[in-house]
DNA sequence: ATGCCCTCCGCTGGAGGA
């Protein structure tokens, strides 16, 4: 089985490079992030046409996510136990954001993430991003026991270690990097969970993701942040896994390459 | 060539991304 997990910054842009990257790559299960639309806007007919069906988590413009799988797909669940909404200076309440969605493939638990970005140290959506990667160690907690295989993909938005950024330099006093943001990681995989490292098809480290500005793909100043960690029923029957860097490639694509896992599960 | 920011909304810029 080959899962995969790619921020395609907007489905309605994406979709003639995903139709394509879905027939190349032929992922059975694909988790998706910002989608930047919502649920019933996604393209279901489209994939469909591809034998995928499509659970979609999304609200307007900003943020949304999907799984796609052409394994059979139940059980799904949108958003995080107890998962906080972004509470903003000034604002009382805010709404919860689709930023996460579970599902079952083919005996497989996946969640597709979204972590919030944070923006600055200092911004409210630094402590919103710190109070979300919580509610998802809560949720995997509450869902492991009898899971089944379980991994959680997708865009943590934050760099595991400081290989994982094209120049630790470049980071001093940003979010992605900060050691808060990496234990939080640590309490992820704490619940139970170890993380599917890549392969890189080409450097050394497995970035997934290059700023569209000033070349910073072609110089490869990149950041691996969009990650994947299993249980040990998954990670058991990781085969390989790589980061798809040609998708990254030419005019049209995402600023995120997918991360592809192939499994070889019992039975 | 991997090549000098892109998405959306909605309007002539702004917000968000990381």
């Amino acid at each position: 089985m080959r899962i995969a997990t790619w921020n395609v910054n907007s489905v309605s842009a994406r979709l003639p490079r995903l139709l394509a990257w879905l027939r190349a790559a032929e992922p059975d299960v694909l988790c998706l992030q910002e989608i930047k639309c919502d649920g019933e806007a996604f393209p279901s007919a489209e994939v469909g046409e591809l034998g995928y069906e499509v659970a979609a988590y999304g609200a307007g413009r900003w943020n949304g996510v999907a799984v796609l799988s052409r394994v059979g797909l139940a059980d799904v669940r949108q958003g995080l136990l107890d998962e906080p909404g972004f509470q903003d200076d000034g604002a009382l309440v805010a709404a919860t954001q689709p930023r996460a969605l579970g599902a079952t493939c083919a005996g497989v638990r996946v969640w597709s993430v979204y972590v919030p970005n944070g923006r600055e140290i200092d911004h409210p959506h630094y402590a919103y991003k710190l109070r979300w990667l919580a509610a998802l160690s809560e949720t995997v907690t509450e869902e492991l026991p009898g899971s089944g295989p379980l991994a959680v993909l997708g865009d943590f938005n934050i760099a595991p270690t400081d290989a994982d950024v094209w120049d630790i330099a470049a980071y001093a006093d940003s979010t992605h990097v900060t050691a808060a943001e990496r234990a939080a990681l640590d309490e992820l995989a704490k619940t139970g969970l170890d993380e599917v490292y890549p392969r890189a098809l080409k450097y050394d480290v497995p970035f997934t993701y290059w700023d569209y500005r000033q070349l910073a793909f072609p110089k490869n100043r990149g950041m691996r942040i969009d990650l994947v960690y299993g249980d040990p029923q998954f990670t058991s029957a990781v085969a390989d896994s790589y980061v798809d860097r040609e998708e990254r490639k030419g005019k049209g694509g995402s600023d995120h390459a997918p991360v592809v896992v192939d499994l070889e599960l019992a039975g």
